[in-house]
Parts: C-alpha cells; sequence; structure tokens
RNA sequence: GGUGAGGUGGCUGAGUGGUCGAAAGCAGCGCUUUGCUAAAGCGCCGUACCCCAAAAGGGUACCGAGGGUUCGAAUCCCUCCCUCACCGCCA
C-alpha cells in the first residue's frame, strides 16, 4: 500500500511512476486525493465534537459530585452525541473507501526499473552456462517422464481434474530430493532459516503480501473468503511477523520454506498447459527476506544470487531478466526473473522470480523496526521464489537426457536422489 | 465439540461507570551525588491520526476486535478472535 502522506505531497511523481506500469492506474490518484481531504474534514469536525462533548461529560461528573443540576448540560450533550453518529458514519465510509482505494493501487516501480509495457521489453540482465548440445533426437519432459514412469497426468486429473499431477517412482523421488537439496542449500550455505508454515492462512494475510483484494479468483478460498490456500510459501513466512515491530539488530531476517502452493490459474486455459509447466498445485523451495530500507537492493542482489546458486548447482543453463515497469507484479518495485533453458520445449522457462516490494507489503501488514534512533519505521520485504518444482524438473530431465532415453542426475544431486541416473 | 479461567502500555501487574491514557514495580534514556566493576536521588519514558506553512503547541482515538447501553465505558451488555486448563472425539 502507498503512503497516503507521499500521495497527497508528490502527487505528480506518484503519477507519473504509475503511469510506467501502463495500466492507467495514475488515473485513481485523484479520486485518493479527493477521498483523503473528505476524509481529513470529517476527522477534524469530529474531533472537535468529541472534545466538546469530553469535556462536558466531565463538568456532568463534577455537577453530580457537588449534587448540583445537570440536566441542562445533559441535553447539550446528547445533542452532540447526534450529531456525532452522523459524522462517525460518514467518516468511516470515507476512510473505508480511502483504504479500499490505497488496497487498489500497485506499487510504484523503481527509478531504476526499465521502462516497458510487455514481458518483450524484459531485458536480459545476464546469462549463466550454455545450452546443451544433443547429438540425438531430443524429446521434452512429457515425452520423458512417459517413458521413465516418472509422472501420472491422467491418473491425477481422474482424481482432481485438469492442471493436476502425480508424481510417480523415480519421479516423486527426484522432487523430493531437488527440495531437500535447495533446503540444505539455503540453510546451510546462505544462512536461511527453514520454517514450515501452515498452507492455509486467514484472509488478512493474503491482503498482507497484496494477493487480495485485487486478484481473490486466482485463488482457493474457503469459508465464505476467511480462509485461503497459499499460493506461494510468501504468504505465510512473509506475514510471520506481521503487526510486530522488530529490533534493528534483528535484520535482515532470512527464511527459507518448502511448501505446496495452490493457484487457480483463472483465465490461463490452454496456455502453457502441456505437461507439469503449469498446474493447480505444484511444490515450492522459497526465500523471504525482511530487511531494513538502506540495504533492502543489496539484499535483494544477494537473494537473486542465492536463487541462482540453485540453477548453477545443477548446471543448468539460465538467464536472469529484470522484469519492465509494465510487467512488474502488483506490489513490486524491482523484479529479477530467472528463466531456466528448456531443450525440450526449445525456450527458456520462468522458475524464479525475485521481487522487492520495498515497504508495500510491509504498510499493509504494519511490520516495522525501531531504528537507531528509537523510530518505528516500516521493513523492506523481499522475496524469490528458490524455484518452482515441476519446471525445475521439467528442465533438469530435459536437460540431462541421454540417447538412449535415460536421464542423468547431476553431481550435486546424486546424494538426494540416491543414484546417478534414472533408466 | 463441551466446561471453566483469562486477554490492560517493552515486561510484571493494579484498576467494576466520571479529573484513567490508565497506579505501582521492572527494563530503558537523561541528570546529580558517592565511588573499584555498582548504589541512591530526581526527571523523562506508548502508538496512530487530525489541526497548524513549519517548529512550538493543541486535539482525537486506542486497555484483544467489532457493536450496544449511557450525558460519560478499561469498567456494564452482545457477537467474534485468541490464550490457558480439564473433558469428549479423532489422525
Amino acid at each position: 500500500m502507498l503512503d497516503i502522506r507521499l500521495i497527497r505531497e508528490q502527487p505528480d511523481l506518484v503519477k507519473s511512476r504509475l503511469a510506467t506500469r501502463s495500466g492507467g492506474e495514475q488515473l485513481k490518484i485523484d479520486e485518493v486525493l479527493t477521498v483523503d481531504a473528505e476524509r481529513r474534514r470529517l476527522e477534524t469536525v469530529l474531533q472537535q465534537c468529541n472534545a466538546d462533548r469530553k469535556r462536558l461529560s466531565k463538568e456532568i461528573g463534577g455537577a453530580r459530585r457537588r449534587g448540583e443540576n445537570s440536566a441542562e448540560l445533559e441535553e447539550r450533550v446528547r445533542q452532540i452525541g447526534d450529531a456525532t453518529t452522523e459524522l462517525v458514519r460518514q467518516a468511516t465510509v470515507a476512510e473505508e473507501r480511502q483504504r479500499d482505494l490505497l488496497l487498489n493501487i500497485p506499487n510504484l516501480p523503481h527509478a531504476d526499473a526499465p521502462v516497458g509495457t510487455t514481458a518483450a521489453d524484459n531485458p536480459v540482465v545476464r546469462s549463466w552456462g550454455e545450452k546443451p548440445q544433443f547429438d540425438h533426437p531430443v524429446l521434452d519432459h512429457v515425452a520423458l517422464g512417459a517413458k521413465l514412469k516418472l509422472f501420472d497426468a491422467e491418473r491425477a486429473t481422474k482424481l482432481s481434474g485438469s492442471g493436476f499431477i502425480c508424481f510417480t517412482g523415480p519421479g516423486a523421488r527426484l522432487e523430493r530430493a531437488l527440495i531437500q537439496f535447495m533446503l540444505d542449500l539455503h540453510t546451510q550455505e546462505h544462512g536461511y532459516l527453514e520454517v514450515s508454515p501452515p498452507f492455509l492462512v486467514r484472509r488478512d494475510c493474503m491482503v498482507g503480501t497484496t494477493q487480495l483484494p485485487k486478484f481473490e479468483d486466482d485463488m482457493y478460498g474457503f469459508e465464505d473468503g476467511a480462509m485461503f490456500l497459499a499460493p506461494t510459501a510468501e504468504v505465510p513466512v512473509t506475514n510471520l511477523y506481521r503487526e510486530e515491530i522488530l529490533p534493528a539488530a534483528d535484520l535482515p531476517k532470512k527464511f527459507t520454506a518448502y511448501t505446496p502452493c495452490f493457484r487457480r490459474e483463472a483465465g490461463s486455459a490452454g496456455r502453457e498447459t502441456r505437461g507439469i509447466i503449469r498446474v493447480h498445485q505444484f511444490d515450492k523451495v522459497e526465500l523471504v527476506k525482511i530487511t531494513a530500507p538502506e540495504s533492502s537492493y543489496a539484499e535483494h542482489e544477494a537473494l537473486t544470487a542465492d536463487a541462482e546458486r540453485v540453477l548453477q548447482s545443477l548446471g543448468l543453463h539460465y538467464r536472469v531478466i529484470e522484469l519492465c515497469t509494465g510487467d512488474l507484479g502488483f506490489g513490486s518495485a524491482k523484479t529479477y526473473d530467472l528463466e531456466v533453458w528448456s531443450p525440450g520445449q526449445n525456450a527458456y522457462l520462468e522458475v524464479s522470480s525475485c521481487s522487492n516490494f520495498e515497504e508495500y507489503q510491509a504498510r499493509r501488514m504494519n511490520l516495522r523496526f525501531k531504528d537507531a534512533e528509537g523510530k518505528n519505521r516500516f521493513c523492506h520485504t523481499l522475496n524469490g521464489s528458490g524455484t518452482a518444482l515441476p519446471r525445475l524438473f521439467a528442465a533438469l530431465i530435459e536437460a540431462n537426457q541421454q540417447a538412449d532415453g535415460s536421464v542423468r542426475i547431476p553431481e550435486k544431486l546424486q546424494p538426494y536422489f540416491g543414484a546417478a541416473e534414472i533408466c
């Protein structure tokens, strides 16, 4: 959520930055300002009424103690009370309207974010490794999976409908090995604390990390929208410290979490739906940081590097792109996407998205820290999917396929998988 | 699911309708004094929002959350959330 004071004091800056998102978001600013002015006017009048009422009520108390008649005073306060009721109603309406508007305005892109309108405008920041060369026909993960019996899409569909996958045998084991491998890497070499949070969270959490109110259609909700299945571990993990004031010395906090993720993927039917690339339930190992504002961008680079280490350790060719302003997620100020090379699809596949939300989420969650001067300030939050499992799985088996249709397991993963190949 | 007890400021903990935004203690900050790693005394010490060009200053709200009663609510009533204890049920 943006700071209303920033909007009030520098509306032109806010509008111009929002305009680079190319969704017409800047048009909401004037409306917020109008509501804000009205809200403050009502609040001021209301506070004057309350001050009068408070003062006169105390006088009544004093008069009664002295045994004096206070009927006239009581009548005056009663009248003020009646006026107050209506003012409270109007002020509440204005306040809710303002909050609602603010919740639907996305974050400002970082000043350095590349300006553009679509994914085609996302610049490649760097790439690592080389596309593997094959001297045999290249199979995609669907064909490899069928040949090696790594997953069973048909029977998963029988259980839960299209868009669900069931890993089987060596496939299930490979998935588990990847999870364990990533968690060990992040906890033992990158200094993250592993957490295993609930997957079902309250509505407030979803608002805090910006999934709601705007994207409710993409979420699996229960109990009339009181609870939701988390679409990413970012939701439970980032909300862990909501409504808290952290000591500055505790920052940065670094978490990694393995969780299943649940997404309706509404409106994306037929898009990237082949195989296991886009499913309603998938596993993911997430990275989350809560930092001081001063160091958040340095931490963002480090977090991205940590996510890259996964792909490097597995020997997978990938590239890092930076999202342009038009492609940036709702709450993000700056995002790097990691795209791994998929030989089977002859394309890059997004496996990881590393974002800096600055204080946008922290304001929604009321997550603060006490700085050196003892002032309470909002934290910055970052997250990077330490990689979506099905996509990593797909790229991994495609990149390591052999001429005979078997799959070689990267050396670093072998201790976790317990074998050097799948055949 | 049932019954009972609770939720007060960083912590402990008073406060059952009126100078209570809230006693006291602890922790913290500042000053003074004495001095071998400390003690004593005094003062300060919540958050958010609003008014004010700003500072100074003033005001409102907040005692788990939301409603209600009342001239006036931490205090009375209702609903919800949470914590603890025991019982029931169950992986």
